[in-house]
DNA sequence: TGCAATTTTGAAAACGATTTAATTTAAACT
DNA sequence: AGTTTAAATTAAATCGTTTTCAAAATTGCA
């Protein structure tokens, strides 16, 4: 059914059933709801790619899935639908292979040139992310979950990583480990750089030393977490305690832990950190585990209400949140054992 | 840049150029070829509204993401996407927040009527799901993930849940175990329904009874995997044998027993299901886990191809796919120990 | 009641492409 | 060369809305 064909049923002008339909003032309440009902009698939608030609918005909030990054990205995007429920706005995810670098900006520039979106998300930024200048360049909205480095003004949305991690690694200092090992993500990343800078300031903030022997970079998945906790555990001296960057990470170290005999929150201590994810608890992990946590889902949701402020006029520029991370003990953290660590 | 304009700079009519840029036949090659340079030299694009608006196609797949099931759905998401790459077509999430059945019904049905999308994937049905029957009446084309039990006809991919159950239950069986436990899927949808009959079947084949205390229903996370396993395990006589509905669940498992110092592998044996995340490696775990494994980025891929499929008009009736699940054996499954079982 | 001011409604022009049907140009035959 | 056939191009209609600008209906007030 066409708008020209219902506003026939109703006798009244195209013009007027529009209007009545997207909530114009002045249109005569009585009439308005004489089309409401109508519309949903004879079942009328206006079609939506004609909507979209019109008004030139599309409607949908672009994000890209990375492979290798699915996990908390799921948690994300999960967070937005929250938020866009009941909006007219849809998610578009553009999985994106693993490509090399220049292919996959080919690809993005082709995404945000094609327009199907009006407006996007940019995930696991680098310092100094291409992605950010070219769609600052198209004068594409963008919002950007975590930091970058450049010079372009940009909204965004990060959690305090650095933060987070020089307050775990204190607290393991605290404890007296001075032999502390981490697992943090992938290199080049804004958010694994924070990172090692909390983790580096904790240190030296009580005249340790930083050993880079101590410190690795790798997807947050449970493979690269028992390689890594093997590699350091094997170390003599052996750490005795560890900042892991996930949940799957800590999976991986406390199979390692295990596979060597070691007891974790006894021989080595363990904080990972949580995005907090329905399926997958760090209190029901044995020994429960100790974490850094912020909320995926949170995010995800903020980051839609973000987009909308931004869609709808605020500028880039007055976007910019950074969430605090609890720490939260539990059992796989405790006192250096007697006869280990220094 | 419109195609007004860009035809003119070409001093070519914008029927020409339109064709040429779609790749119709009926334009000399020497023309398309410069209209296809300066299509790149000059960054021109058709407005993706208008194009839709004429074709009346969206160029998008739509995929409910429920909440709690985020975790297989960005597997299968980033399976669809690597074979959407390069295909003019996106997709579309909307991520569904826990609403009673009828609300989620009303907005699914409104999702569906906007039409936003060429077409649908439906996943986790149920045997009589209202979402088919809904899709089938408003002649929107759709593949189900899994299976229904319905009269309308439909399009499927869906493993073969109840042979791969009924396989890791027999193998149990053949090591000994009697008293075989199962921490099933969530109640109510279709795989479930197939995994309970493929555990049955296995039992009555050998002329073993079905108890119903020993089979549980939940969500794939590793809450429920530790509440019911936990459960089970205080049970007397003890179950020596476990079947988990996934990787998480299995998580639960193994924390459960650990915590009532039982050994994965000797004391209780454990088959889960296994997705294939790269994030979460059965090898990994200690001790490894015996897994059916079917991966659900396969069966995005696939699912993608099949919907494309689907659109270009092959019919819904001629698409249905069974895909085996292999079984793949390692440590932590072993043979009943004395004194146990029977 | 009559006139101005204010609401309501409508006609027609966008929006920017694709596609049908018609026209021009080029090639192929006698 | 003259006609027929095929290839390449184009003018104009179309997709289904929203929105601008103008007209009609209603209200308020003297």
């Amino acid at each position: 059914m066409k708008l020209k064909e219902f506003a026939k049923h109703l006798d009244l002008s195209p013009t007027t059933v529009s209007r009545a339909l997207s909530g114009y003032p002045e249109v005569r309440e009585s009439t308005r709801k004489r089309v409401a009902d109508a519309a949903i009698r004879l079942g009328y939608r206006p079609n939506i790619n004609a909507v979209r030609l019109v008004t030139g918005r599309v409607g949908a909030i672009g994000i890209l899935m990375e492979r290798g990054r699915e996990v908390n990205f799921a948690e994300f995007l999960s967070g937005m639908g929250e938020r866009l429920d009941g909006e007219d706005i849809d998610i578009l995810v553009s999985p994106i292979a693993e490509h090399d670098a220049k292919e996959e900006m080919q690809l993005f520039s082709r995404l945000v040139e094609s327009r199907r979106v009006d407006a996007f998300i940019v995930n696991a930024p680098r310092p100094n992310d291409e992605r950010i200048a070219l769609l600052h360049k198209l004068g594409m909205p963008f919002l950007v979950h975590g930091r970058s480095e450049t010079d372009v003004p940009y909204a965004w949305l990060d959690i305090d990583n650095e933060g987070a991690v020089k307050r775990a690694t204190a607290y393991l200092l605290d404890l007296g480990h001075t032999r502390i090992a981490m697992i943090n993500g992938r290199p080049g990343v804004t958010f694994s750089l924070h990172r090692d800078k909390g983790y580096r300031d904790a240190l030296v903030e009580r005249g340790l030393q930083f050993d880079p022997r101590l410190v690795a970079h790798g997807s947050f998945t449970d493979e690269i977490g028992f390689r890594f906790a093997r590699s350091f555990l094997e170390q003599s001296p052996r750490p005795t305690a560890l900042v892991a960057g996930s949940m799957m990470t800590a999976l991986g170290v406390y199979s390692a832990a295990r596979s060597l005999g070691l007891v974790v929150g006894k021989d080595i201590s363990v904080i990972a950190h949580d995005d907090v994810f329905p399926y997958l608890n760090a209190d029901n992990m044995a020994p429960s585990l100790s974490t850094t946590r912020s909320s995926m889902r949170a995010a995800g949701k903020r980051s839609a209400e973000l987009v909308l402020q931004l869609l709808s006029g605020k500028p880039a520029t007055e976007i910019q949140e950074l969430w605090p991370v609890e720490l939260i003990l539990r059992e796989s953290t405790g006192p250096v054992s007697r006869g280990e660590g220094r």
